[in-house]
DNA sequence: ATTTACAGGACTGAATTGGTCCGATATGTT
DNA sequence: AACATATCGGACCAATTCAGTCCTGTAAAT
């Protein structure tokens, strides 16, 4: 199904919120979960994969927690997609060669390389502040349909 | 990774064969079988799946087999892979609405959905024909080097 | 009849994913 | 110093998905 993984889902869910912020807010593991509804392990599993990556700075001990690394402009779903999940490969033999069984006698890694590229570059240019950008419904006002 | 899983990779493999194949030839998984390398009960299995989503057209008893359902040239990647591991959608909430628990505090669906029908053209312009064409290798003198 | 081939599943083992939990370490407060 | 708050870095587990096999049935040709 060409799918991105939940939890990659989630690390950018997360790092919107950080985007939405004021620039260099620090928020931590227990705040971002509140106000994601996402269960507290879960959030605080991607905050330090998102933290390893670079693409979040961490601040240790009490009045710690997290902030966005580098302004979201800077940042683009190609990047923290690699950084959650490894290269932007549609299959094995485009991230590597020697990979796939039978590079031999199917000479489809050329065209696939240039499909991937295709779809790495789309990728690369949205960028977080774009997708925090559309992203309004923040503090909607509840109008509880059913 | 985003990834296309291997049975469809495979799938395509086998597409490609056919579309290198003088028009309406009619080909069987055992033959398949031989070209690709791969074993027959996995290059039968797919043949199956691609006949079922019509992208090859079967004929069955002795003398039976499968051959292209349309010109190479009218058949899209994207098709393909939509034929064989449903819709291209980089997660649920793209693919239909009330799929993700939090579509309600995470208006993310929009800009998701745009970045995915961007992927999806990509992969809708290429057809089968193109994948075939710089796909050279195809019988190439066995040149063995260790 | 017999042979060739596809149709349509069920089925298995392996790998990946989604999610939880814990002990250790760092930092600020009292 | 003691304590509370947070991140760090794993291990760990259940559930799903994936890759691959196999078997029974049916259609067509000889
Ligand atoms: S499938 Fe990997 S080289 Fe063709
Ligand atoms: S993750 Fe599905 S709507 Fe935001």
């Amino acid at each position: 199904m060409l799918r991105i993984s939940k939890l990659t889902d989630y690390g950018i869910v997360l790092l919107v919120r950080f985007a939405q912020e004021a620039s260099g807010t620090t928020l931590t593991a227990r705040e971002m979960s509140e106000a994601t509804e996402l269960p507290l392990p879960v959030v605080s599993k991607m905050l330090k994969s998102l933290a390893s990556a670079d693409l979040l700075a961490s601040q240790r001990g009490s009045r710690g927690g997290y902030q966005l690394a580098r302004q979201p402009e800077a940042v683009s779903v190609a990047e923290i997609i690699e950084a959650l999940e490894g290269p932007i490969a549609l299959m094995e033999c485009v991230a590597a060669e020697g990979l796939c069984d039978q590079e031999s006698h199917c000479g489809l890694r050329a065209p696939w390389q240039r499909i991937n590229s295709a779809i790495q570059t789309t990728l690369t240019r949205v960028s977080l502040a774009e997708l925090a950008a559309d992203t309004p419904p923040r503090h909607q006002t509840t109008l509880a349909i059913a």
